[in-house]
DNA sequence: TAGAATTGACTGACCCTTTAGTCAATGAAA
DNA sequence: TTTCATTGACTAAAGGGTCAGTCAATTCTA
């Protein structure tokens, strides 16, 4: 039973409000950082009083740790979904790829969720901690699994892509901390450069013979 | 002449100040942030009180901006220094590889920068621009144009990474990233990253029949 | 050279704004 | 009428920034 159901409008309000004070917090925290955000500011991007922030978060710190948890738990699913991609071994690096980009890149509360890693980090180590558990670690495995998996059936070459698998997705994040930086100021096509990038891949995982400058899928993404 | 020539230990202290002052800036402002460092601690590092930082710099907005610039300054000879590698192709890619994993890596200021340009730059973007004009885009214009000569005289295969050269380094920047996220806590072994790395590198840039898989030198750097 | 006068780098107490956190009062929903 | 989510005025503490005063280094004078 949803902690809505069969409730006045009064009820249904303070049942939404502690997510609304969440949201609020994490524009507000990634946009300023932790020290420079005001509680007041996360109140009044609700439209309530600083007050009522306290009714329901017992301190900043404590806010903050919420909003990062509150943050993290969309990412608990990624060993799941890049454990369910089926097809050719190029089409699953292929889409395995486009995910990473998609998170860290498109995904704007995961890139700000790196963002207050990096900042915040050395004050909250935990932080640092489960962003790793949660995300980087899962995809790396997943990555380093489907990679050995290809390369024990014979579709992809021997590579130390195999064992260290950050090597995959380093161009991705590359783009994360472009975007961290400069916003929107100095964007490239991003299409261009996941094609180099998994051009790049193509030359490591494939045979010399199949190399043909357009494995898997370079064109645009279409329905 | 510099400015301790002939001086008593009065005027030599004064003009050691600025300095001494900027250091002790860079330390706090990068272990708490802008926001949550204080005056009072740089100026207790440095063995003053508030008031003589007040002497140097006009404001803590001041001092950041001053402390950043200084940070930039060694980064200027980037580009010198990549022009002046020579010898076969293949070992000026290591060459410039290595030099990029001492600067993001190994060099805890730079990185550092890395980190107070991703905290900060929402609030100061012109710190993200000049990072990137005496860095990043030297760094990348260098790579392009050695690997564009060392295809064009058949050194290297043609290659995206030539129009892309930000693939390059961006096994690098994982690395710092990483560092800044976890500073000590998740150190797999360098070397072999590295190693790794010019692999992924050689499978791109080499034609098929010179991927030994150990071309460069891969083993350890010694004398 | 010795002592007096001057300088100026530095201090630390102070001001004032900001902001985390509190709580008695309020008024709309139940 | 009762309940309780919300308010907004309040306190206390922190911290940016100021400045008149201090004393050691330096310069001047006899």
């Amino acid at each position: 039973m949803s902690p809505t159901d069969g409730k006045g409008p009064r009820a249904q309000r303070k049942a939404a409000r502690p997510m609304e004070i969440l949201e609020a917090a994490f524009e507000e925290f990634s946009a300023q950082g932790y020290a420079a955000t005001r509680v007041e500011d996360i109140a009044r991007r609700v439209g309530v009083t600083k007050g009522t922030v306290y009714v329901y978060f017992e301190s900043k710190e404590v806010l903050f740790g919420e909003m990062m948890r509150h943050l993290s738990t969309p990412l608990a699913d990624t060993r799941a979904h890049i454990r369910s991609l089926e097809g050719p071994y190029p089409q699953r690096i292929e889409a395995f790829v486009r995910y990473v980009y998609q998170r860290l890149v498109a995904d704007r509360k995961t890139r700000e969720l790196l963002r207050l890693v990096v900042a915040e980090g050395a004050r909250f180590p935990h932080l640092a901690d489960r962003q790793d558990e949660e995300f980087m670690q899962p995809l790396c495995d997943a990555a380093g699994e489907m990679i050995r998996e290809g390369v024990a059936c014979g579709a992809f070459r021997p590579t130390p892509l195999a064992e260290i698998p950050e090597l995959l997705i380093s161009p991705a994040l590359l783009r994360a901390v472009e975007h961290l930086m400069f916003d929107d100021r100095r964007s490239t096509d991003l299409e261009d450069f996941i094609a180099a990038h998994l051009e790049l891949l193509w030359s490591a995982l494939l045979p010399c013979e199949e190399r043909t400058g357009t494995n898997g899928r370079t064109a645009r993404p279409d329905a």
